[in-house]
DNA sequence: TCTATCATGTAACCAGTTACATGATTTT
DNA sequence: AAAATCATGTAACTGGTTACATGATAGA
């Protein structure tokens, strides 16, 4: 039974990693956070940075550093990493790397209950899915564009150029899946169509 | 801003549809989406099922039908969809296989921090992680021809399948990003090498 | 008969989200 | 000077997980 990671939420992994470059206070984490573009591949909400801070905090990851305060604005308080925090961070990105995780994503979800729906309004769900993928591939290899023209460099990209792969891999499955579905020579098909059409003529 | 379901955890949608073709009591929910390999797309936990009932039927979309007793067994409720369920079952799986969501794979988080790490381990973790690869690929190959055999029908494999293609999609990936590494064209490795010589130095 | 496993459920706890609060700065 | 937005944080709520409880059945 592996053990568990005593904070788990991958917005911890971010935050060590930041302060592993210099001490910041939280606000000034989230705000990083989303000018890198890190939010694009780890999900980052305003309340739950404090929450993770907490628990970092409470874990012995970080340490509040200073507080200060200017003028009458809130307190800020300045977290910096423990030496238990950099053997964790180092751990977990190394773990991340490594191991590939049994994962749950929504389209696999989509297909393993797919059998609900009659093949027809499948097949069309998933043709109108496919613009969605086309649109969402563009806008990526855009960014991608945009981001090397600006100067960025390619170890900052290999994140969206795998999102883009998967997106990409994602359209010629579903195109292919579309296929199969509507080629008469697919047998289970049939049985699927049959289930379906006793619902049809109940329901009328 | 999207509406957001009322009850929004997968475990939800595969109750309802579980619950259209017949009345079942919590725990029977559980053994099916196991004994039917859904909980391999459907993270499954015995206590989030009946937090989830729960939320269903208060939602409306389920509702407790009888209550049997046997012996001196714990009560057994059984719950039926509503209406309002079958629409809400209907209208959530259609939506899940039209449109793509944005998601946060954890190999994602890994190559947005992989900078973190210096290049020569990232490379050595990254030929590990294809071989976990190869094996997983392998198992859930072998998981596929072993149902076909018994005779399951194609249309409960699709799942499967897609696991396995975007499994087969990471591995050309990281095989790419491997050779992109340690080709000494590409010039960000150079700079990513040069972040963490200091470090190495420094921490000597 | 003792022990394990199955069958069924409840309750306490914790992580994470939504919503609120409030001074400072910028825009209209 | 009113309105909006930024900067910074806290607090209440809720969804989900872990852990507990308990009778029944099956193996050792």
């Amino acid at each position: 039974m592996a053990k568990k990671r005593k904070v788990a939420n991958p917005l911890a992994l971010a935050v060590m990693s930041y302060l592993r470059q210099q001490p910041m206070h939280p606000y000034e984490l989230g705000r990083t956070l989303i000018e890198n573009g890190d939010a694009r591949s780890i999900k980052y909400n305003h309340g739950s940075l404090y929450a993770v801070v907490r628990q970092l905090t409470s874990a012995g990851f970080i340490v509040e550093k200073e507080t200060s305060r200017e003028g009458q604005r809130p307190e800020r308080t300045v977290y910096a990493l423990t030496d238990a925090g950099q053997q964790e961070l180092d751990a977990w990105l190394r773990k991340l790397v490594e191991e590939p995780e049994h994962e749950y994503p929504a389209f696999g979800t989509a297909l393993s209950l797919i059998g609900a729906l009659p093949p027809d309004q499948a097949v069309a769900l998933l043709r109108s899915r496919m613009e969605h993928l086309a649109h969402s591939q563009a806008e990526t290899r855009e960014l991608i564009e945009q981001s090397l023209a600006r100067g960025v460099a390619g170890l900052f990209l290999v994140e969206e150029e795998y999102r883009l792969a998967q997106s990409e891999m994602e359209s010629s499955f579903v195109d292919d899946l579309i296929k199969r579905i509507t080629d008469p020579a697919t047998e289970w098909v049939r049985s699927w169509a049959d289930f379906h059409a006793r619902d049809a003529v109940s329901s009328s």
